[in-house]
DNA sequence: CCATTTATGCTCAAATTGAGTATAATATCA
DNA sequence: TGATATTATACTCAATTTGAGCATAAATGG
């Protein structure tokens, strides 16, 4: 049996929660406001602190508690994060680990300037309006350049961008970005003192503190992986919503736009929804409100939403 | 900003590999042998020393190659589990967290008896020959009584076994574990001291040392769950195979029998393998045998192996 | 009343899935 | 040697699911 002997620097594990919730349109995190004038840049977090936690969940929910406030739905743990240089380490301090989570909620949160839009953080994630044209006018060109000394990394870029015949998958947010991290393109990667990253970041999108928009990204490819095979969706949605509502909410999450007729009869199809019998009233004709059926979680767990993207088209406006 | 404060006690994160392989009919895991006259009961861990290890993974292959010097293919985290009690920490010595990862080989290793057939430990997890009796003889029973006094796990409970209408899901392999945990049925509980849970364990499966069963079954239901959207199994096959050898595997692993003409048409349309224009010899008429063919592995990363196990059925007898 | 907007119903072909039946190519054994 | 067992592979067929689009309904604002 081996063990650390004494004497080696500690460990400190760091707890640290994407909260995401959707209001209007948007895909929103929320961020901790320091109070300061600069910009909430960093998500909430604290230590593990085995004598007063007895899970880390207990843990993340005491530090979400104490700095933002926010109710939280579906929780779950992303990954743990130990690499060496990617939390802005002094030396002599404790190592830092970070373990990542992802909270859901649908408390919208338009109040706080601390609820910040997540694709101004990812903005080459959203393809609603069709393909960001910052892909082909500056990554794909800055990338190109670091992929020619470092053709090792090519066919994962491939991959991660669907690029020349391949098919964006919309659940590789932390793949792309962590492509972007490496080859210096990113504001992060000057901050942790990489080489090859100038200070000033080849690509748009706003930088967060430590790691936190690596567990970001994490969070944001998990939610939209998972909400093709699980019915976390409803997490996000009020009590009552209309299934034009609903989609608004998945294309927001997943940055693309969906069919409306087939997204209405997968969904009324799945049983995860039943009609309330009440009608929201907007501009055209009124809609149905409809609710989760909560046992249904647990009647059809496979099931999920299995929306399929189909041929990328823009989605309609939000209302 | 919140940290530690000096005089907390420590962290150690103990870094536990399940190292899974298959071979003639059977899923197994690598334990460690530590060479005293027990069965070996652990899996190869040790602690992330980060001065050492510039990454969570590259600690593991360390202890990996020093404990059992298996060579590992896909390699991926699981979850950082670190629950008071369920490590059996002794008091004052530092809270051990345990990172628990998953590995594949196709190193098929029957010469040491470390080499451990993973049904062994989760004997309910086998469906090849139809649902295991012990199920409705003993674990339901048992599930029963406690269940009567928890009422509030029971829809879990429900899901996680799929019983009254629902399907067993073979990819919940940890909720059921865990399920049987807390209800103090498996020999860990009573090692952790749960009052609930008897000396003798009330249903059959071997127990493994500190939390590594847990681990176990982390793996196998997360391998389960991948099978079907990523050609993982591919690392657990030799260079060439037949298309029976990929079935059985799959069926090992899954842990149910599968439709031969379906999975035929489903690998060769999927485009995973290629025809090497060779052929095995066995009892009946020679297979053709096949190889993965790696770059397909970037140009249809969604596809995996889609296998639906229809109506279960006991699988054919292995060659 | 008419144009506009949004919601909902319905159709239709293509593709996928679930479950067989039929046939081919080998080994084994009486 | 020829029948039999064994394994592999080809093909069929109906049911279901998916992708795409057309048509109609129910509100609003002039």
């Amino acid at each position: 049996m081996q063990h650390t002997k004494a004497g080696e620097p500690q460990i400190l594990i760091d707890l640290s929660t994407a909260i995401i919730g959707t209001d209007a349109g948007t895909l929103q995190c929320r961020l901790v406001d320091d109070g300061d004038d600069a910009q909430p840049r960093r998500l909430p977090f604290g230590p593990f602190v085995p004598d007063q936690h007895r899970t880390m969940e207990i843990g993340l929910r005491q530090w979400v508690g104490e700095q933002v406030g926010v109710e939280l739905g579906h929780v779950e743990q992303l990954y743990t994060f130990a690499d060496r240089g990617r939390q802005h380490t002094t030396p002599g301090a404790p190592h830092v680990v970070s373990v990542g989570y992802l909270a859901l909620t649908n408390q919208t949160g338009r109040q706080t300037r601390a609820w910040r839009d997540i694709y101004s953080f990812f903005p080459w994630e959203d393809w609603r309006e069709g393909e960001p044209s910052m892909l082909a006018d500056i990554i794909y060109p800055a990338l190109d350049s670091w992929l020619a000394q470092h053709s090792e990394r090519r066919e994962s870029a491939r991959l991660a961008f669907g690029r020349d015949g391949l098919a964006w998958g919309e659940e590789y947010v932390l793949e792309r970005y962590e492509l972007l991290y490496e080859a210096g393109l990113v504001a992060e990667a000057f901050a942790d003192g990489r080489e090859n990253a100038a200070p000033t970041p080849a690509v748009p999108g706003e930088p967060l503190q430590l790691d936190h928009r690596r567990i970001l990204a994490t969070a944001v490819g998990r939610l939209r992986a998972k909400l093709k095979y699980r019915p976390v969706i409803f997490d996000l949605m009020p009590l009552t919503f209309t299934l034009t509502q609903l989609q608004h909410t998945a294309e927001t999450v997943l940055g693309v736009g969906l069919h409306k007729q087939n997204f209405r009869r997968l969904v009324e199809k799945s049983g995860f929804v039943e009609a309330t019998g009440k009608m929201s009233k907007s501009r055209g004709r009124p809609a149905e409100l409809f609710r989760f059926r909560h046992q249904e979680r647990s009647e059809r767990p496979l099931a999920g939403l299995r929306v399929s993207p189909g041929r990328l088209r823009p989605s309609d406006p939000s209302p």
